[in-house]
DNA sequence: AAAACTATCTTGTCTTAGACAAATCTTTTA
DNA sequence: TAAAAGATTTGTCTAAGACAAGATAGTTTT
C-alpha cells in the first residue's frame, strides 16, 4: 500500500520547499518521482521517509550534497548517531520500565491512564522533577517513535493534549506565590517552532519556581517577539527551540535578538536544540536543557 | 518610511503563494511591484495592505478577478460590509463602553488590568455569558484594529497570551462535575486554522457545562482529526472555525468529516466562519457561533 | 598557532511562459 | 425547479537558467 503523494503533499509533510524538490532531482538525482499523465510528480513512501531522515540531518548541520544522494540505512544510521548521544542517557531500570509503561499507554491511546499517572507522579515528586526525568525524556521516545512511523500523528497530538492538560493542571495547584513582587517571565518560540509542549514545560519550571508568567504561545516572528518583549519588560524572556530546529537558525537568532533587546532583560534559553552546542552571552537554563523534544 | 518587501515576505504575511502573486500580475495587472537591480520583485506597504484587503474578500467567497483589479477604497468598502453584520450588532452603551475600556488596555498593552478586569466579570456574571458579550466581540474588535493597522501583531499576541490564561484559570476554579460520566468532548480546528482563542472559548463552554474534555489543538489534517476521534470515541466532536476560513472549505471538511466519522458522534461546530450560513446535519452551537473572531 | 582575508564551491531561491485540471459560473435541456 | 452540458476562471505545475548568500578551503599576516 506504497501511498502516493504529490509535491505539495511532501512540501507539507517534510518541510522541504518544491523548489528544493526539484533542484535536488536535477543536481543528485533524488527524489525521482515517477510521472502521472500530466508529467506531475508522484511520491511513494520511501521516498518521503528517506526524505525525512535528509531533512533530520539537515537540520543538524549537515549539507544537501553530502546528504541527499546516501541510500536510507545509512541516513538511519548516521541520525541514529546524531540522536542517541542526545535521547540515550543511561536510565536506570525503573525510570526506563516507566517510560516504556507510559509509551504502551500512548500506543493503546489510554488518555486516563496517562494523565492519571503523571498527575500521581508529579503528587509525588513534583513538577521539575517530573518534567526532567519523565515527560521530557517521553516526548523524545514519542518524537523517535513518530519518525520511524511507530506512532500515527493523531495518537503524538493526543500525547500533546494529554501532556497539557497535565501541565496546566500541576501549574494551578501550584501554592499561590508568598513574594511580593516575584519576576516576570514572558514565553515564546520563534519562527516556525510549533512545538508546544517545550514552552508548557519551561513554563510550568518557572511556574514551580514561583514565577509569574506570561506566554505569547509559538511561531512569534523575531521582531514581534522583541516588540512584545519591549512593551511588557519582563526580567526574563524564556525561549524554547525543539529539535526541529537547525542550530545555525538558533544562533543566528538568539545573537540578533541579544542585540535588540535592553541588557536588563536577561535571555533565557532552552530546549534540545540548544544542548547540542552554544556558546553566547545568553544564558541556557541547565534545568531544562534536557527538556523538549 | 514605505517599507520593501520580498515575494517571500508577501507569502508569509498574506498567506498567498508566490506562483499566485505572479500570475495575478500576469493576468490582472496587479500587483505591480518594483524590481531590484537582479529583477526580483520589491512589494512595497501599500501592495500588502490592498493585498490584504483582497485575501479577506477570497477567503469570504469572492473570485480572483473580481476583486484583485480593485482600488483600495473599494476593497475597504467591500470588506467592510461583509464584516458588519457579523461584528456590528447592536450594542447596548454599557456593553459598548466596556469594550471600549478593554481596547484602551490592550493599546497600553497593560496585561494586568486586563487580565483583572476579565476575570472580575467572569466572577460576577460567569464564563459563558463574559465569553459571548465581551471575550467574542472583544476578539472582533481586535482583529478590525489589527487589520487595519491600529494594533501590532505583538499587542494581538499579547492580547491572546491574556484571554487564554483568564479562561484556563476560569476554568480550573469551576466546580467539580457532579455527574458520575459527564459526556466528553473533543475539541480542534482543522487545516491551517490557528485561531487558538475560538477553541479556548469553545471549550470553557463545554467546560461550564460540565462536559469532561480533551483538546487536540489547533492545525490538525482532518484526517488525523478523524483518527484521533475514532480512537477516543467521544460523544461530541467540537470545531471552531474562525473568520480567516473560506466559507467553502469549511463546508466541505465538514460533509467529509461527518461521512467518516460513526453516527453516534455528534459534531458540533462553532466559530464565526460559520455565522455567514451552513446548511448541513451538523449541529452549529448556537450559543458559541458569535464567539471567536 | 590563531586570526583575517580571498577565492572557490554549494545551494536555495528567483526568474520566464506555457499548459492544464479542478472549481465555478452560465446556459440549455428535461 | 432541477439536472446536465458547456464555457470560463483560476491556482498550480512544468522547464532550465541565473545568481547571491553561505560554507569551505587555501593563503597570508599577526
Amino acid at each position: 500500500m506504497t501511498w502516493i503523494h504529490t509535491i505539495s503533499d511532501i512540501e507539507r509533510d517534510t518541510g522541504i520547499a518544491k523548489d528544493r524538490l526539484r533542484v535536488w532531482e536535477r543536481r543528485y538525482g533524488f527524489p525521482e518521482p515517477q510521472r502521472d499523465d500530466t508529467d506531475e510528480r508522484l511520491y511513494d513512501d520511501a521516498q518521503l521517509f528517506r526524505l525525512r531522515l535528509i531533512k533530520r540531518l539537515l537540520d543538524l548541520g549537515e549539507r544537501a550534497g553530502r546528504v541527499v544522494p546516501l541510500a536510507v540505512d545509512e541516513l538511519q544510521r548516521r541520525v541514529d548517531n546524531a540522536v542517541r548521544p542526545l535521547t540515550g542517557r543511561v536510565l536506570d531500570e525503573a525510570s526506563d520500565a516507566l517510560l516504556n509503561d507510559l509509551v504502551v499507554m500512548i500506543k493503546a491511546t489510554d488518555r486516563k491512564a496517562l494523565h492519571g499517572r503523571l498527575m500521581h507522579l508529579i503528587s509525588e515528586r513534583g513538577i521539575s522533577a517530573v518534567i526532567e526525568r519523565v515527560i521530557a525524556p517521553l516526548g523524545a521516545r514519542v518524537g523517535e517513535f513518530w519518525l520511524s512511523g511507530q506512532i500515527a500523528i493523531y495518537q503524538e497530538h493526543l500525547f500533546t493534549a494529554v501532556i497539557r492538560s497535565v501541565l496546566i493542571q500541576a501549574m494551578e495547584q501550584l501554592p499561590l506565590q508568598s513574594a511580593a513582587q516575584p519576576p516576570l517571565v514572558l514565553l515564546a518560540t520563534l519562527g516556525n517552532e510549533r512545538h508546544e509542549i517545550g514552552l508548557l514545560m519551561a513554563e510550568s519550571m518557572f511556574a514551580q519556581a514561583g514565577c509569574d508568567r506570561l506566554s505569547l504561545g509559538t511561531s512569534m516572528p523575531l521582531n514581534e517577539a522583541v516588540a512584545a518583549c519591549l512593551a511588557v519588560k519582563p526580567d526574563i524572556f524564556a525561549l524554547s527551540f525543539s529539535g526541529q530546529n537547525a542550530p545555525r537558525e538558533v544562533l543566528s537568532q538568539l545573537k540578533q535578538l541579544r542585540g535588540m533587546l535592553p541588557p536588563a532583560t536577561e535571555v533565557w534559553v532552552g530546549g534540545s536544540a540548544v544542548a547540542l552546542r552554544l556558546v553566547t552571552d545568553i544564558a541556557v537554563a541547565r534545568a531544562f536543557t534536557s527538556a523538549s523534544d
